[in-house]
DNA sequence: TTTTGAGTTGTTCGA
DNA sequence: GTCGAACAACTCAAA
């Protein structure tokens, strides 16, 4: 006999039906599943303006995905404890699953939530799955959590095995009760006006069935190069899976299966590929250990750091007017698709942080607000990272210069051309330094420096010695 | 407990 | 133009 009491599933950052265990096991036996996804009014749920977008469009997909499996998608606001013992009470369910997060405030949450449905006596139960493994999982022989990545990574591949990926339900069976919903107009997660994501639209298709044609398509046409052009800007060459990580429309166990799978990849290639995934796992490790990661230096050494406070030059970072021309097109990327190129995030950052001197905490609530793949642990990891302050961090005497990495990585200036088109007539030679262009080039290409184009707001070589100098005072 | 080798992503300088 | 060394010293993780 199928069982006919409803079960609910909570959705959170895991916006697939495949390689889901909490649908599946919500699911189990034809039992009727009421999927709810809940808009959570406090910072355990927020998300930023860009990911905000995106969050619209999967869900409409989501809600697609599951009528045609004979299943609705709820819609519901505000605090998840009250929203999940209304659902109890219209649709009378004896259980619920979801699939686990790692936020201090997600943990927070869903450990009083399961303790209050426990004492209503209501079945809880929460599954793996967002991350390759648990971020408790791995303890160094001593004990403690891991601070350092390679060790991470070697005790990561020599120990555990990734679960195999679990197919989606065929089909699900609809509960008798039907909730109310909101809908996702009513939300109006995407602002219309200004129509700051026009240029999302061509780049991205959010959505399970988008994530899973990108990762082929990652797999068919360029996992075969991608240790020598990672790195390029310029080159499709990443496997823009980030955006459908951070939500969870495809898990990491999938691609990682996935990519082991491929045959046409060296063993080059895949242990590089892998091994960038598995830095989105030591991430929320770190987070996991450290809960103040997006608020306080990781090395607390950094509290005496002196960092500048200029809204000015702030400014001119976030709108891409910095007058170096790799930063700039970097965060006009940023703006106008919702991304950045890895490196070029490592330029654009090291930048902010460095030349500028500003606090790191303001770069990743930048890039948290708009970035697709805006993710609480490896946002500010990297941020902390770049600054010095993080994990595994560089050596204080690495400052970018943006000149140079510009040359290296983009040679032929494409990059720079396609984001900033005010350089576009620059030949190569000149387009990552136009501020030591001779006279006639810059007028040839139509280029007004503090015009057309600003001139750079710090001298990159004097910025250098003032961080490092400022590195010098909060050292031993 | 002590020792040992190593640490994602760089730049500059001088030969 | 190319190449190797220097750039601090420290902390981490395992033996």
């Amino acid at each position: 006999m199928p069982n006919k009491t409803p079960a609910i599933y909570w959705i959170r950052k895991d916006l697939r039906l495949a390689d889901n265990r909490a649908l599946l096991a919500a699911s189990k036996d034809a039992r009727p599943v009421i999927p709810v996804f809940i808009r959570e009014d406090d910072s355990a749920g927020a998300l930023g303006g860009a990911q905000a977008w995106w969050l619209e469009r999967s869900l409409a997909r989501l809600a697609e995905a599951y009528e045609k499996r004979g299943a609705r998608l709820i819609l519901r606001s505000g605090d998840p404890a009250d929203v999940i013992f209304a659902l109890i009470e219209e649709t009378g369910a004896k259980s619920v699953f979801w699939n686990r997060r790692y936020t201090p405030d997600g943990i927070a949450t869903d450990t009083a939530l399961k303790r209050k449905l426990g004492d209503a006596g209501v079945q809880a139960e929460s599954f793996a799955g967002h991350i390759l493994h648990e971020p408790s999982k791995f303890r160094t022989k001593t004990g403690g959590p891991y601070k350092v990545y390679t060790p991470f990574w070697k005790a990561l591949s020599a120990e555990a095995r990734v679960p195999d990926p679990l197919d989606a339900p065929e089909e699900l069976t609809t509960a008798n009760a039907k909730p109310e919903s909101e809908t996702l107009s009513d939300w109006r997660l995407y602002p219309g006006k200004p129509d700051w994501a026009a240029g999302f639209e061509p780049l991205w298709t959010p959505g399970e069935r988008g994530a899973r044609e990108r990762l082929d398509r990652f797999i068919d046409e360029f996992a075969e190069n991608y240790a020598a052009s990672r790195d390029r800007p310029d080159i499709e060459a990443t496997s823009m899976l980030s955006p459908h990580l951070a939500l969870g429309e495809i898990s990491p166990a999938l691609i990682w299966h996935g990519i082991n799978r491929a045959k046409n990849l060296s063993a080059e290639n895949r242990k590089k590929f892998l091994q960038e995934l598995v830095w989105r796992d030591f991430c929320h490790h770190l987070l996991f250990h450290s809960p103040d990661l997006a608020t306080k230096n990781w090395n607390d050494r950094f509290d005496g750091f002196e960092w500048v406070e200029d809204d000015e030059a702030l400014a001119a970072w976030t709108r891409g007017k910095t007058g170096y021309p790799i930063v700039d097109a970097g965060l006009r990327q940023l703006w106008r698709e919702g991304t950045m190129h890895n490196r070029v995030r490592m330029i654009a950052a090291s930048f902010l942080v460095k030349d500028l001197m500003i606090d790191w905490r303001s770069g990743e609530e930048w890039f948290r607000d708009t970035l697709v793949d805006a993710d609480p642990a490896s946002n500010p990891a990297n941020w902390q990272w770049v600054a010095g302050s993080g994990a595994d961090a560089s050596p204080f005497f690495r400052v970018f210069n943006p000149v140079l990495q510009g040359e290296k990585f983009d040679p032929d200036g494409d990059y720079v051309r396609r984001y900033v088109p005010e350089l576009a007539a620059l030949p190569a030679k000149h387009i990552h330094a136009p501020f030591d262009a001779p006279k006639a080039v810059l007028e040839e290409a139509g280029i007004t420096l503090g015009e057309t184009y600003p001139k750079p707001i710090v001298d990159h070589k004097a910025a250098r010695k003032r961080a490092l100098a400022a590195f010098e005072k909060i050292k031993g």
